[in-house]
DNA sequence: CGAATTTGACCGGC
DNA sequence: GCCGGTCAAATTCG
């Protein structure tokens, strides 16, 4: 399962190696630079999520864990690496998900409240950053949401985006994958990519995209 | 050891 | 009753 995701996600990153190495006149329409990117990530996250946790055993481990080991509570597998993540200053806590608060201080921590019926592991932690007036949070996104927003499984526009990729086990939406910037976000940035270890790659939500960076 | 982070329990509102 | 916020406890990292 793994591995043919990763196997899936080399084939798909060897095209586009071998794409963008040929003028660009040579470019055919079939797969461009954009569609083989998507498919690699997508690759990637499957086998992520197969790694750290997928339906296939988490149903079975969850009943056995309530019964038998005690609760996990802090069971958190380090400090968020930065990458994967990406801030926002905005006015509001709110955005375009369901967000299950948590965290008791100051600092309050979200999760996707999708996070155990669609193995959602996105988290967001907001801070205020300015008390007056115009009150500014600063949130700070980590990982990305796999959860389908009731709206966007109904629309056609997202129909056609599943059935373009072929593919049934890479159908993630492009749009999940990426930080939405065209949100009314004031100020948006990616962290530091710099100094990455590739040490944690089963690690939930290690996963960046300096590759989408180019144009 | 303390800060950071996450979970489960509980509780209140709709 | 379900959903989301609050609280307290648990666990891991630095």
């Amino acid at each position: 399962m793994v591995k043919e995701h990763l196997v899936q996600g080399k084939e798909f990153a060897v095209q586009l190696q071998s794409l963008l190495q040929q003028p660009l006149a040579h470019h055919n329409k079939s797969a461009s630079p954009h569609d083989l990117i998507l498919k690699i990530l997508t690759c990637f996250t499957k086998a992520l999520s197969s790694v750290t946790g997928s339906k296939d055993f988490s149903n079975e481990f969850r009943k056995k864990d309530k019964q038998v080991v005690k609760n996990r509570r802090g069971c958190y597998r380090g400090k968020r690496k930065a990458l994967d993540s990406w801030t926002r200053e905005t006015t509001t806590t709110e955005d375009e998900h369901a967000w299950r608060k948590y965290g008791q201080k100051e600092r309050c921590y979200y999760r996707c409240s999708h996070k155990y019926d669609q193995e959602c592991y996105a988290t967001k932690q907001v801070e205020r950053i300015k008390e007056e007036e115009p009150i500014i949070y600063r949130t700070k996104y980590f990982g990305h949401h796999v959860c389908k927003r009731p709206q966007m499984i109904t629309t056609s526009r997202e129909e056609s985006k599943l059935q373009h990729s072929r593919d049934k086990s890479c159908a993630l939406d492009w749009q999940d994958l990426i930080p939405d910037f065209s949100l009314e976000g004031v100020v948006s940035s990616y962290n530091d990519l710099n100094g990455l270890d590739m040490d944690n790659v089963g690690e939930f939500g290690d996963f960046h995209f300096e590759a989408l960076e180019f144009s």
